[in-house]
DNA sequence: GGCTCTCTGTAACATCTGGTACATATAAGT
DNA sequence: ACTTATATGTACCAGATGTTACAGAGAGCC
């Protein structure tokens, strides 16, 4: 008995690489399920067994030899692929739909926008000041602090916690200035201060980053395109467009810390996984369980 | 004869399209229905009402609104698409190689996934499902609390922040079933609460759910795609893209709550304004006096 | 209050499902 | 020829299916 070689090639595959194992009237039914992928087999035994000319039991009997326990097995595996094939790609591109931008909701124009917002980061934000951003933060820093202003705080304190996942000593100073100040008091020569400052521009964000540099430790900026005024003194700056009416939007921001993150997981290599892991283990996230629901269709997540 | 066919969009756009125009517990339905597109709907009624957490009256209610006489017809319709869909196997092999092979930087590949997460978010999220969350918070409830999981907290702080200069009694439930229980325990027939949970999905996000839900407030759901097990109770779902390798990323979450505030904006009118004031002259932020910011953004940092 | 109307779940029904046992047909081996 | 083995179809059953009719539940209106 030669192992079932983890078969999870699409079903249709199998099907057709295995024909000349069936008998004559599996083969009918073989070839009808080929011929109508999916549909075919997902009606009923009776309808699939018509359409092929044959009986019910030779249905049956051709799943069997196919490793299938049931029938409704049989169909599950199909909903899946079929699911998965629908989900992939045609939805994207199926979806370009251009209707008038005139009659777009206020909702959609302001998710275009961002998503402009997003786009535009390629040009704002120097490839090479990225580099040296992620070379910074996987030298092994003898620490790192992260810090924003009154609304970038948020975005700042959640880059500190994916950094937090990748690389040790990572601290999140919601006061730089107030009860946090020995955070960055403790910094020296090889730590690493990454600062968000968007407009409008804060004072603190400015005596932070002198405060930093002073210490010894390189500086990080995150800033809006108009550049903050602690751009003077920072080692990298990291420029991002923030602009939209009414309001500024987050969203590039976001989608920065997050990639930086993402290179910095790449540039830290296994330390970052291994590092990741007893983030994962310490951090125990209670997952729901959703009661019973339908016996296939309980595999969300 | 006077059949007119010229509805030959696929089915899911159609769902997509009119969820509007159904019932609450239809819709809950059609959330199933497109969160595993073909899947739930070539399963039973019983199944899909499960999923759903309805009945099967309610399944096929639904599937006549929408033009169909009888289960086997939609899964006949069901069945047809999926065998177009599949059948069409060039593209599968050319989707296959898609992203391009470029020699982008780990960083520029994480900005155009996470774009594209934005991007998607028009599709993901329902226009109807959006329309009914913003008049639900312009319909001046008497209030609003905010709240999230582990990490999406930090988005929910985001949320509830921008929501507070726009309308009043806004609250953030930093632990909605600790310290900050008060806030749902108050919440009474026209309060509204809105929940983030992203996955992994949290126990107890489904608990915040269905207290709020006891109290008699509507609540809006803000999850990912394979939707929260709290969807069951919730009145409005939105689903966000939130999957990226090796990190599931929140660009797309953010641009749905910015978005979200955005249309509040819009849809609450100069009682906003007004309210906008007011924040900008309680909260002080002490701008940096390099000159002037753009004129025409009320901008946010 | 009472009234209507829409929405939704329960109960019951005829039908059809997938599954199994049995009988028949077909072919090969001796 | 008889036997054996495999291949196929028929008959039938318990259970699940889709469907319909009916009764609460709840919101809105007079």
């Amino acid at each position: 008995m030669t192992d079932p070689p983890a078969e999870e090639l699409p079903l249709r595959e199998e099907i057709f690489q295995r024909m000349d194992e069936l008998t004559p009237t599996e083969r009918k039914v073989a070839r009808t399920l080929l011929a109508r992928y999916p549909a075919a087999g997902l009606e009923s035994t009776a309808a699939l067994a018509a359409a092929a000319g044959t009986s019910k039991p030779t249905v049956l009997r051709l799943l069997a030899r196919l490793g299938f326990g049931s029938y409704p097995d049989f169909q599950k595996r199909l909903r899946t692929e079929a699911t998965r094939s629908m989900s992939a790609s045609p939805l994207s591109r199926a979806r370009a739909r251009r209707p008038a931008p005139s009659d777009d909701s206020v909702f959609c124009r302001a998710v275009e926008l961002r998503a402009q917002l997003v786009t535009r980061l390629q040009d704002t934000v120097p490839p090479g000041e990225i580099e040296r951003a992620v070379s910074l933060l996987t030298g092994r820093p003898k620490h790192v602090v992260v810090s924003g202003g009154y609304f970038s705080r948020l975005i700042a304190r959640m880059l500190a916690m994916q950094l937090d996942q990748l690389i040790p000593n990572v601290d999140y100073a919601g006061e730089p200035l107030g009860a946090d100040v020995g955070k960055y008091l403790r910094a020296g020569r090889d730590s690493v201060a990454v600062v968000l400052d968007l407009r409008r521009h804060e004072l603190t964000s400015r005596e932070v980053v002198s405060m930093a540099k002073t210490c010894g430790a390189s500086v990080i900026l995150i800033t809006d395109e108009s550049l903050s005024p602690a751009a003077d003194e920072a080692d990298i700056v990291l420029p991002v467009a923030v602009d939209g009416v009414p309001f500024d939007s987050f969203a590039a921001l976001l989608v920065l810390t997050e990639s930086l993150a993402d290179a910095v997981f790449h540039g830290a290599g296994e330390a970052a996984v291994a590092r990741m892991a007893d983030w994962e283990r310490s951090v125990h996230i209670y997952r729901a369980f959703r009661g019973s629901g339908a016996p296939d269709s309980l595999d969300r997540s």
